[in-house]
DNA sequence: TATACGTGCAACCGTTCGGCTGCGCAAATT
DNA sequence: AATTTGCGCAGCCGAACGGTTGCACGTATA
C-alpha cells in the first residue's frame, strides 16, 4: 500500500477537502455534504490524508473534527524547489553563453 | 482514464523522470537505463506526462528526445497558493485575537 | 537492399483505487 | 434503559494502474 502526500493529492475529491479544511476543521458528516459521495467513502479519504500527516483528527465527544497539517504541505513545495534550482541553473548556463556570443562580437 | 498534473506526478517512477529530464533532454531508452524497468513501461509512463504537457517530445532522426515543460510545474505551485492565502487568513485572524487580549488587558 | 536500431502500440495480467453496503461501537438524547 | 447520532471498519465490485511480452514501423547503417 502506497502513501505518499503525492498519492493522496492524486485524486481530485480529497484535494477539494484539503481545501475545505484548510479554512476551518471539521467533521466527516459535514465534509460529506459537499460531494456526491457517500460518508464511508469520504472515511476512506480522511484515513489516507491522516495516514500520510496531511489532516490530524480532533476527538470532541462524538464528533471528530479533522485539521489541516499545513506543515505536510511543505513537503510538495519542497520537492518543487528541485526543478527551481535545476532551471536556474540553466539560466546561467544560458547567461554564460550569451555573455560569450557577447564577446565574441567585440 | 483520469489524466492531470497531479495524477501524473503521483507515481514515484514518473516523478524520477521529470527529475531526469529536468537536467537535460533524453531518450527513451536513456531514460530507462535509470530504471529497473522495460523500456515499453518507461514509453508508457512518457505518453502519460507528454499528454499533460509536463514533456514534450522533439523528433531528431530515429530519436526522440523528451523535454521538461517548466511551465506547467506552476500549475502545482498556484494551487499551493490557495493554502498559503488560507494560512496567511488565518494569521490575521490571530493577530487580531492577540490584538484584542491585549486591548483588554489595558 | 538487407540488417540493426529506436520507438510506440496492443493485448494481457495481477494489484490498487474509489466507490458502495452492512455492520458494530461509543456518545448523546429521550 | 432505549433510541438516535456520528463514526470507522470489513467486504464487495468494476475500473484504472503499472508492469509485462510481442509486434510493426520508420530511420540509420552495412
Amino acid at each position: 500500500m502506497r502513501r505518499d502526500i503525492f498519492q493522496a493529492i492524486a485524486d481530485p475529491t480529497r484535494r477539494a477537502i484539503l481545501v475545505l479544511v484548510a479554512v476551518q476543521a471539521m467533521t466527516p458528516n459535514a465534509i460529506a455534504e459537499h460531494f456526491d459521495i457517500r460518508r464511508q467513502s469520504i472515511s476512506k479519504h480522511l484515513r489516507i490524508l491522516s495516514e500520510c500527516d496531511l489532516l490530524v483528527p480532533r476527538q470532541e465527544g462524538r464528533e471528530i473534527f479533522y485539521e489541516l497539517k499545513i506543515d505536510k504541505m511543505k513537503e510538495i513545495d519542497t520537492w518543487l524547489d528541485q526543478f527551481r534550482k535545476i532551471m536556474e541553473e540553466s539560466f546561467k548556463q544560458l547567461d554564460e553563453v550569451l555573455f560569450t556570443i557577447k564577446n565574441k562580437k567585440k
